[in-house]
DNA sequence: TATTGTTATACTCTATAACTATA
DNA sequence: TATAGTTATAGAGTATAACAATA
């Protein structure tokens, strides 16, 4: 028997990601309440580690400033973050996760960083050499 | 050495696939023409096989039959589909790729198809390992 | 004058409701 | 009257251009 070829190791491992597709989890965890693009998820995530000013939140999100405004606007209007001028540059607003937003963001982590069920049916080894075999195509 | 958790693997299949997310190739490979919605090229794909009426494109893509006209209305003025009233029904059209659609599809087809090229770095016990790891997922 | 954020506007993707033609 | 497709309209997501405030 011999060994798969790279195109279908690689559609076996589309087919799996696509089975177990975290955008699907995260929608059945949050509800519509954060819409159907990742903006809304990404920013509050992005938010976890520290305030960001308008800028960079572009910067890091990959979308220009005026549709920052707009994100801002709608996670502010849930009640996820709050603007807070800089009192050093009067002209940067700081962007920062309210306690409800922390609330939403652990909910929404742990669907993200919880494997799907299927991985738990891996045997020590079969975890270790997966890993392994990661870390060389990443490498 | 222990081996590594579940969640940590799950991290780096996830570091993995985005880093060589096909949407990202196909978008270069297409370019704009069409568009950043995944409608129109799951629409080629999906006419690949066999022509189909806009009932089955609805019920196949998930999508409802109003926006079924317009992926095709779209498609047809780019010239890769074309309608054909069908003779027994005469209510039904079919949608078939034309002779350039059908090359556009060959083209869609080889980057989703083509492996990122960090998969021909392994083995052939690699890549037969992963592939049995992948199984197991499966079921 | 350059930079930060905002407003106004527009374009793409997708859905819902009302309509036309054929059955 | 039911079904296939279409048109009209609307809403979410995102971009571009012009603007206001601060530096």
């Amino acid at each position: 028997m011999s060994s798969p070829t790279p195109e279908q190791v690689w559609a076996e491992l589309q087919g799996f990601v696509e089975a177990h597709a975290v955008r699907k989890r995260l929608r059945e965890r949050l509800g519509t309440a954060m819409g159907t693009g990742g903006g809304k998820v990404k920013l509050l995530l992005l938010l976890e580690s520290s305030a960001l000013s308008h800028g960079e939140v572009a910067e890091a999100l990959g979308v220009d400033r005026p549709y920052t405004t707009v994100l801002v606007n709608a996670l502010e209007e849930q009640g996820l973050v709050e603007r807070r001028t800089d009192s050093d540059d009067r002209r940067r607003k700081l962007v920062a996760l309210t306690e409800q937003g922390r609330r939403t963001v652990s909910d929404a982590r742990e669907v993200i960083d919880t494997p799907p069920a299927a991985l738990d049916r891996l045997s020590p080894a079969e975890l270790t050499s997966l890993s392994k075999i990661l870390a060389k195509l990443h490498g």
